[in-house]
DNA sequence: ATTTCGTATGCACTATAATGCATATATTGT
DNA sequence: ACAATATATGCATTATAGTGCATACGAAAT
């Protein structure tokens, strides 16, 4: 499925805010769901915020959500365009230092999360 | 050479607008370099916007420019970072059948031109 | 039934970006 | 030197987006 122009902008539109690239990167390289307080503790930003920014995402059509219990978990979508698999791969290369440690407590909580 | 997220923000925010996104996606499905007056023509936008998005992407990193007399001439940036080369490649999937039509346009001026 | 926890959202406010107009600059032609 | 053409930009205005706070909602625990 080949996107407009219009659809395309407001992908590049969703991820031009810094939290909400934040969240996507952390996403593309946890590789798993990942619930808004998790977001909150990881990224430091108010929870208004954060579900704020999901929900613009989520809307771009970027990612998409699940609810279990009291948590909504958000993962990035799958059913996915040729256009946004290159902007995958586009964001998968931003390298941070301080997200990549944050990356590790992440996954180490998910660990723990799964025992 | 990887960016960082508030250089890859510059450039999401930069392809987040309708006539810079118009722009880029000429550029790139064109493979020339192209003058400010050009791109009037075919988008039809106002001198001061083109010139000023212009001035946008150029900053941005996106773009580079080359003085030719009265001319200047804009042209997708060669030296590239690997993050720069999956959005040039997102951004050659978006079909626009409009636009399309106009590259057709561009593409026969730029043979008279040469002529 | 009430409290607690996780998440979402309406409203007011602030910050940022885009536009229109006028005008400036630079180059070429007369 | 002057007019014409191509491009850039300062300023005021308008439009859009992000934030903070309060509060609402929904699910689980007590």
């Amino acid at each position: 499925m080949k996107p407009n122009l219009q659809h395309s902008i407001t992908i590049f539109k969703a991820l031009s805010e810094i939290t909400r690239l934040k969240i996507i990167w952390l996403l593309i390289n946890m590789d798993s769901k990942i619930c808004v307080s998790e977001i909150i503790e990881v990224l430091n930003e108010p929870q208004y915020n954060v579900s704020r920014h999901l929900r613009i995402l989520s809307k771009a059509g970027i990612l998409d959500e699940v609810k279990e219990g009291k948590w909504v978990y958000y993962f990035i979508k799958t059913t996915d365009s040729e256009f946004m698999q290159h902007i995958k791969e586009a964001v998968s290369t931003i390298s941070e230092k301080e997200m990549t440690i944050e990356i590790q407590r992440c996954k180490q909580r998910l660990l723990e999360r799964k025992n």
